[in-house]
RNA sequence: GCGGACGUGGUGAAACUGGUAGACACGCCAGAUUUAGGUUCUGGUGCCGCAAGGUUUGAGAGUUCGAGUCUCUCCGUCCGCACCA
């Protein structure tokens, strides 16, 4: 008998990796890939922080990695290229705090991450490696900028803006998480007024909307993209101002023209334009208290104050269906940046007008009656009925329900000029600016004479300076403007003094088209090649996590169809599939007194979790689970693994914890149950003596697995799939010298994606194949090898299962029952008593009713 | 408040269009072999019961011959949005 060599992982994985990237058999330009067919699958490229990788981290690109291996099968040339977003405040801020340019921090960061990523095995293209912040490749997104620029949809706006005094920055409406800074976390934002750099993503809102429809993307994204567009329909109507007719009209939106008689009121946002001048003289002082009153607020206290307030302008409008004097309030429920800072209010069937008018005592019209409606002792409204009705005290509308009634008023409303249908998104412009160093310079001058002049290509990138200091100004301009040199230019239409633009682009920007750049990133003449356009995108696959599910992915969406627009590529949208990956969570534990939390190597953790105390100020911990990070103390290490069990098993279990779209909890208990299906398996393909044809018994586990495997993978559940190998092990483990040569060889190709690096010891050493076992064809089920002679059928007496009996499969209900007579086991359950009724499932069941 | 997802053994979890709940593992228990190369093998393992049997998918109701799966009510966890007119 042959001796079976020790399973070793760390005798091979590193030497096929290495091979690999000299063979450079992932490349796509490898003449091995030329004439095959196109698959492109891309990983959410990361922001390289200093923390490195954790496992879950791994997670999603073990599964993207599996899916192109399984793709790389099927005979795909696959583009599965990696890179880095290395723009953005974190390496800022280290530069602020710690004096290291930006450049050096993210450069060391990166080679840790590559590092990582080479060690999980995957089939990525390092030859298409970029990188946000080089030169080379911002360039083209200046290029970009310009564009949008060219088109009209870049544009300055001096507008009311979130600014962080913590980070001394303008965020995104985007970036201001409950009322506070995402990127500091803990400070509380304030309004300013700054011009700011805006795109104008609101011109595409009704097409990113649209063609969400035909995406292969999960409900639950599309979902969350429509709830951030916000479309509502609806209609604008004028209401002129009693004694100030030369102010022009007041218009409101709404998405209830129906109950426009049963307006009681109108209320403006406090930031309104029109306030200070339609406020009567005795009540500006009042109103003045109020105005200062919202500013001092933050977002999150104007959200939270659920108590209706609000102060009389002792202006009236008039309603234009009757007439009718209605008065204007301010309030800061209104919003000035959602349809135009002005609504009608009608408290009979709005709930917060309601609470409005009854705080205040203003009068309540009902326009829609209804028995469905709540009310009072007396027969007034309780609260708001906002259903559908009748329509009452409404003059022509009167007898027409909500949806007719819309539509004729909204129809008269136009013939007679004082409104309009309208449509309104929640979606607003897009601030893409930020007042800091790290990031794309915004490719535009100022010129006395000229004004806004861009760039011109040729001078194209405009490069970042190096600064002496990384600290904005307090006045909240960007660290590049102290830097003369730099600023002063010459305007490039006359020629004469001009000043660069000093902000910079936000992160997002270099994100928003990295796909594109990938496949030909070498490309001297356009942002992208002609050829690689058409041969590689759009995307095929897109694999990342669900907290992108709104920002990154729709301003990817939205630059496409710029691009789309003018000209540039041939697709709408950037990404046909898409796959999240579930968060992976660890318990982690704070401490709220030191407001902090309290990292696993400070802790004794063989101590209960309830007994466990902070090391600092011993007071209780609380023990939360939370996604995985370095920051919250609760990340594990991906390296300590793999040096103790290898890559392959590491990859394995990944996947074998649990549904990769779920979230999931780690806890690495289970992780020898991969090893040991490596180890089995490894011992297994040594131990066979191949036969010139396989027993049926191992024919059909090798067929079962082949089809199990494929079809678990098709439909995104690795887990299961990992399960159907250690079903194929035990099964063979017994039938050790039954099958043939082909049928191993099968066995190792559909386990490649899984373990590439034991499938390729397996292949290239021990079957002395001479090509890698990624160039074979993934092998085809033979459905006839896994038809079964007996099926066991169950038998149910009034519903619950009493008996198994095996029979053949397509077994009519007659057949059947003729089997179970003089059976003893059906003759003491069923006996003489009466059957009133059978139900037969085929294959399956025979359900008597007694 | 609105929208979405979820709730199954000691643990991670399976279960396709309603049709044997707990696959596959981890852990644990018993035994065998071996005895230091992350041993291997056999059997057991939801709960109650010696057993026959009963019972079991957050709680309760309903539809059905049959419900983890469908419907309703409630409880709980997580995520997203949040005065959007």
């Amino acid at each position: 008998m042959n001796q079976i060599p020790q399973f070793d992982p760390s005798q091979y994985e590193k030497k096929w990796r290495e091979k690999w990237e000299e063979e450079q058999i992932y490349h796509i330009d490898n003449p091995v890939n030329a004439g095959k067919p196109k698959y492109y699958c891309l990983d959410m490229f990361p922001y390289p922080s200093g923390e490195g990788l954790h496992v879950g981290h791994w997670r999603g690109y073990v599964l993207s990695d599996v899916w192109s291996r399984y793709k790389l099968l099927q005979g795909f040339n696959v583009l599965h290229p990696m890179g880095w977003d290395n723009f953005g405040l974190p390496a800022e801020n280290d530069a602020i705090h710690k004096g290291i340019h930006p450049k050096i921090s993210t450069k060391k960061n990166i080679d840790n991450i590559r590092r990582q990523l080479k060690e999980i095995g995957c089939i990525y293209d390092w030859s298409k490696e970029i990188s946000t912040t080089h030169p080379d490749y911002y360039k083209w997104t200046q290029f970009i900028f310009l564009k949008m620029f060219e088109m009209g949809l870049a544009y300055q706006k001096e507008q009311p803006v979130n600014w962080c005094n913590d980070c001394k920055v303008v965020l995104a409406n985007e970036e201001v998480a409950g009322g506070k800074c995402e990127r500091c976390g803990g400070t509380n934002i304030e309004k300013r007024f700054i011009k700011q750099w805006m795109l104008k993503i609101t011109a595409y809102a009704e097409r990113l909307l649209q063609d969400l429809d035909d995406l292969d993307w999960p409900e639950k994204v599309k979902e969350m993209q429509r709830n951030w567009i916000g479309k509502s329909i609806g209609a604008e109507v004028d209401f002129k101002i009693d004694g100030h007719e030369n102010l022009g009209p007041v218009t409101v939106f709404t998405t209830r023209p129906d109950t426009l008689f049963g307006a009681t009121f109108l209320v403006m946002a406090p930031e309104h334009k029109l306030v200070k001048q339609i406020t009567e003289a005795s009540r500006m002082s009042e109103v003045d208290a109020y105005i200062k009153e919202t500013h001092k607020m933050s977002n999150i206290d104007r959200q939270t104050n659920k108590d209706k307030s609000g102060v009389f302008t002792g202006a009236y409008a008039i309603n234009p269906v009757n007439g009718a004097k209605l008065p204007i309030w301010i309030s800061n429920y209104v919003l000035m940046d959602y349809g135009s800072g002005a609504i009608m209010a009608v408290p009979a069937h709005d709930e917060r007008d309601f609470q409005f008018a009854q705080k205040f005592g203003i009068p309540i019209i009902e326009v829609i009656h209804s028995d469905a409606a709540k009310r009072n002792a007396d027969g007034t409204l309780s609260e708001a009925y906002v259903g559908d009705g009748d329509i009452i005290n409404s003059d022509y509308l009167n007898g027409l329900n909500v949806e007719k009634a819309k539509e004729t008023i909204v129809s008269r409303l136009e013939k007679d000029g004082v409104g309009k249908k309208t449509v309104n998104y929640k979606l607003r412009d897009w601030i893409f600016a930020r007042q800091r160093y790290w990031g794309e310079p915004i490719p535009v001058v100022y010129c006395d004479k000229c004004g806004i002049v861009p760039v011109p290509e040729k001078d194209l990138p405009v490069e970042l300076p190096d600064v002496e200091s990384y600290k904005p100004s307090d006045d909240g301009s960007s660290p590049l403007a102290k830097m003369t040199d730099w600023v002063n230019t010459r305007c490039p239409k006359c020629g004469g003094p001009a000043r660069r633009e000093t902000d910079t682009m936000p992160q997002w920007a270099g994100s928003s088209w990295y796909f594109i750049r990938y496949p030909d990133r070498d490309y001297k003449e356009a942002f992208a090649s002609p050829e690689s356009l058409k041969k590689w995108l759009p995307v095929d696959m897109y694999v990342g996590g669900i907290e992108h599910a709104v920002l990154h992915l729709l301003y990817a969406r939205f630059w496409t169809k710029v691009l789309y627009d003018a000209g540039l590529v041939p697709f709408k949208e950037p990404f046909q599939r898409l796959f999240n990956q579930g968060m992976v969570c660890r318990r982690a534990h704070r401490c709220h007194k030191c407001n902090r939390w309290v990292y696993d190597h400070e802790l004794d953790l063989s101590i209960e979790p309830d007994k466990r105390v902070c090391p600092t100020c011993g007071s209780k911990l609380e023990i939360s689970m939370e996604k995985m990070s370095k920051s919250k103390g609760n990340g594990i290490n991906p390296d300590i693994l793999v040096s103790q069990y290898g890559t392959d098993t590491l990859r394995l279990y990944e996947l074998f914890t649990g549904d990769p779209a779920m979230d999931s909890e780690w806890n690495d208990d289970g992780i020898k149950a991969c090893y040991n299906l490596l180890k089995r398996s490894w011992n297994f393909v040594h131990a066979a003596q191949p036969q010139p044809q396989s027993s049926p018994r191992a024919a059909k586990a090798v067929n079962k697995l082949i089809k199990d495997v494929e079809s678990r993978m098709l439909a995104f559940k690795f887990n299961t799939a990992v399960s159907a190998f250690m079903e194929f092990i035990n099964e063979a483990s017994d039938a050790v010298n039954e099958f043939s040569q082909e049928d191993l060889e099968k066995f190792v190709i559909v386990m490649s994606p899984f373990a590439p690096h034991f499938a390729e010891e397996i292949w290239m050493t021990y079957f002395k194949k001479p090509d890698h076992v990624f160039h074979q064809p993934y092998p085809k089920c033979d459905e006839k090898l896994l038809e079964a002679s007996e099926i066991e059928y169950t038998i149910h007496i009034n519903g619950k299962l009493r008996m198994k009996v095996m029979a053949a499969p397509g077994c009519s209900e007659e057949a059947l029952k003729q089997l179970l007579k003089g059976n003893p086991r059906f003759e003491e359950l069923v006996g003489d008593k009466p059957v009133r009724k059978t139900i037969f499932v085929p294959n399956k069941l025979l359900n008597f009713i007694l």
